[in-house]
RNA sequence: GGGCCAGUAGUUCAGUGGAUAGAAUGGCUGCCUGCGGAGCAGUUGGUCGCAGGUUCAAAUCCUGCCUGGUCCGCCA
């Protein structure tokens, strides 16, 4: 465990309070308002009060009796708060003799026991990934990182959603045209052109059925496949004037109105592509929505040879699509599960007997609920989570006895510790599923597998929509991070055009610099808050962003570089640390060291709050103290000796502090740009 | 109707029991013959959704309410 001397101070304290009052006290530290008032500061009330003692009788006691520790400057009382002054020069030596002493400051053992898995990304590969999909990738990355920094194996899985069926329509459409067309663009989002197109020939086509089984008169000079705007009209009349369907009328109706706005819309985008799609359907496929139904149907039994493959061959495109543009931001991955092995594993019906023969499945014609409040309450989950409200039932099997996604999903946390030997799981999934991801934890309770169950969690994450509505796969409307990357990319040679660096350079500049710029706009914001994305700040590579990180780094090496034509030994003062009387002139100075004292400890802080928004947050702010005292505090040229010396070590201190954080947040280090 | 989350400066967000609530951005004003101006300094801007309560102390904890998001029987 890593000590800090803040605590040190206040066990001292603390027993010199002991020694007078006998009983224990609790007493806390925090860092005052304003540095003039102190470096840290002990709140009085609450001792005043159970001591029955003014604060200014305890503040006498406390330093009469105080044996100073060599660090501490001087102590006075301050309106009820003993403030602490410290020797800024001792206290320098001690944090960065500390720092030196290790090859990544701020790494420790303190996770060394823990095999961590989270899991993260697992989109649909049903088209590229999003900045929604990303928040996932990004956070799950940062939590597995902060693990492993601080000394535990991690194992980062991507869970395949290949059995959906969101998929059969794409797998359908994608064997029409695969050999009439060539992929346009990068595949995963190709694949996602074809899947908006073909999902909403899909619901067209239910939509109609529908109207058809409720006795509608569907005009035939339309066809099955698509929408007109004059053909709504006239089903809205007939739906309005009909007394059978009640709540349904409104619901239909604005489907309806739906298909046709996101059909005219992807027609107007996309036509060349809606249009061979549409015409090969037509020709090809007698009833979308059977055949749909038909596919899922043969996947999931895991036997047809013919249709196997063209599941899997064109999931694996997609994913390889995603894997790419998560390299690109620096997030990679160790293990992909497939969906669909679950389904072949033939331990779906044992688990559902098994959960039948204890009374835990409700039944409704074929389907089959999870009745989660029943398991809640007769196990100790409900006490063990502090839930006091009755937990709604989950559909694990649907009305044409297809088993759903929660069935495969409760076989797989069945054997997910299993593949790394894992002491904890995080599933870092969107807040919607949340309740899905419960059902599953009360289905392991429910097995008689509390233990495993409790050692998974679900870290949820709010949604990021897009200017004012959110992102929607189906109607291929999105923001993709590959397209922001472009973005960014034109924006940084537009400022690097006028420096003498060689294209290789500008290519590498701009690379890390986009992929940190992206990463770093989504990181620092709080998973639990809905996020609005703005394209335009994302990109900004001024502000509060990753690109401001890492000219901070390149602008502090540059110091260090630069050193030597100043006759200065950079080595010779860090291997002599313990021999050099520091010196701390500037505030600015000490705001820096007190940061770097702080970063262990945000660090696990950050991961016990599992809040990775504060690792980014941190680094804005030793950045931004950073430019500060660059700019008053010359290193190189100052003459008084010390000075220059204590400077520097705060330079390197500085560099290894970012090294350290960028290693956590996966941003990549440069040192020039 | 119920669960979960959010509500802080014009805007985007920090801040989960401590002193006068902080950044960034926007507007206005300064600073490069010094170690990188992707920077720094200054100025402008807030009844911390509302109402009670607990506490020496509340943006922070409790209760109620308001607003927004999301989930709650066959998508994953």
């Amino acid at each position: 465990m890593v000590s800090r001397i803040f605590d040190d101070i206040k066990e001292e304290i603390t027993k010199v309070l002991k020694t007078e009052y006998k009983t224990d006290l609790e007493l806390i530290w925090t860092f005052p308002r304003s540095s003039e008032l102190g470096d840290i500061s002990f709140p009085l009330f609450n001792l005043s009060k159970k001591l029955q003692k003014s604060p200014q009788e305890i503040s006498n006691f406390i330093l009469k009796n105080f044996s100073y520790l060599d660090i501490i400057e001087d102590i006075s009382l301050q309106g009820g708060f003993l403030n602490v002054f410290l020797k800024k020069d001792k206290f320098t030596s001690k944090i960065i003799q500390n720092l030196l002493k290790q090859d990544q400051y701020g790494t420790s053992t303190l996770k060394s026991q823990e095999r961590i898995i989270v899991e993260h990304t697992s989109a649909n590969p049903t088209g590229p990934l999003h900045v929604g999909n990303v928040r996932s990738s990004i956070i799950g990355d940062v939590i597995g990182r902060l693990y492993r920094f601080l000394g535990a194996k991690i194992n980062f899985r991507y869970y395949v959603n290949d059995l959906g069926r969101q998929i059969a329509p794409l797998v359908i459409g994608y064997q029409l045209v695969k050999d009439k067309i060539q992929p346009d663009a990068k595949i995963d989002l190709w694949v996602g052109k074809l899947y908006a197109v073909m999902n909403t020939i899909l619901e067209i086509n239910q939509i109609k059925d529908l109207l058809k089984s409720k006795g509608f008169n569907l005009n035939n000079k339309y066809s099955k496949y698509e929408l007109k705007e004059e053909e709504i009209a006239d089903y809205i009349q007939q739906i309005k004037n009909t007394d059978d369907l009640e709540e349904q009328k409104e619901k239909i109706i604005v489907q309806l109105q739906k298909l046709l706005r996101i059909q005219s819309s992807l027609l107007e985008r996309i036509p060349d592509l809606y249009d061979i799609l549409y015409t090969l359907t037509l020709e090809n496929i007698e009833d979308l929505s059977s055949q749909t139904t038909l596919y899922v149907k043969k996947y999931q039994e895991g036997k047809d040879q013919e249709i196997i493959p063209q599941f899997r061959n064109l999931t694996k495109k997609v994913l390889s699509g995603h894997i790419e543009t998560l390299q690109m931001l620096n997030i990679f991955l160790d293990d992909y599960d497939w969906e669909s092995e679950y389904a072949w594993s033939g331990e779906v019906p044992l688990i559902l007997d098994e959960l039948s023969k204890k009374e835990y499945l409700k039944h409704d014609n074929k389907a089959r609920l999870l009745i989660c409040d029943k398991i809640a309450n007769e196990t100790s989950y409900k006490k063990k989570y502090n839930i006091n409200y009755e937990i709604p039932d989950l559909i694990i099997v649907n009305s044409e006895g297809i088993s759903l996604y929660p069935c495969r999903d409760i076989v797989y946390h069945l054997h997910k510790l299993d593949a790394f030997d894992a002491t904890y799981c995080y599933n870092v999934i969107s807040k919607q599923q949340q309740l899905a991801q419960q059902g599953v934890k009360l289905a392991l309770y429910g097995l008689g597998k509390p233990e495993i169950a409790d050692k998974i969690e679900h870290f949820d994450y709010e949604y990021v929509s897009l200017v004012g509505r959110k992102m929607a796969g189906r109607e291929f409307e999105y923001v993709t991070p590959d397209e922001l990357y472009e973005l960014t990319q034109t924006e940084i040679y537009e400022i690097l055009k006028n420096r003498e660096y060689s294209q290789s350079q500008m290519d590498e500049i701009a690379q890390k610099v986009s992929s940190s710029s992206i990463k770093y706009h989504i990181l620092k914001m709080d998973p639990q808050k809905a996020i609005t994305f703005d394209v335009k700040k994302a990109v900004d590579p001024n502000e509060n962003s990753g690109p401001f990180l890492q000219y901070s780094y390149a602008r502090a090496l540059n110091i260090l570089l630069k050193a030597p034509e100043k006759g200065i030994n950079v080595q010779e003062i860090l291997d002599n640390i313990d021999k050099i009387e520091m010196k701390i002139e500037k505030e600015a100075e000490w705001n820096i060291v007190k940061l770097i004292e702080e970063l262990p400890h945000m660090l696990i802080k950050s991961l016990k709050t599992l809040k990775p928004d504060s690792v980014a947050n941190f680094s804005y702010s030793l950045a931004s103290a950073f430019h500060k005292f660059y700019d008053a505090c010359p290193v190189l040229v100052v003459k008084d000796e010390a000075v220059k010396q204590t400077r520097i070590l705060i330079v390197y201190s500085i560099v290894k502090c970012l090294e350290s954080l960028f290693e956590v947040m996966g941003i990549d280090v440069l040192e020039k740009m």
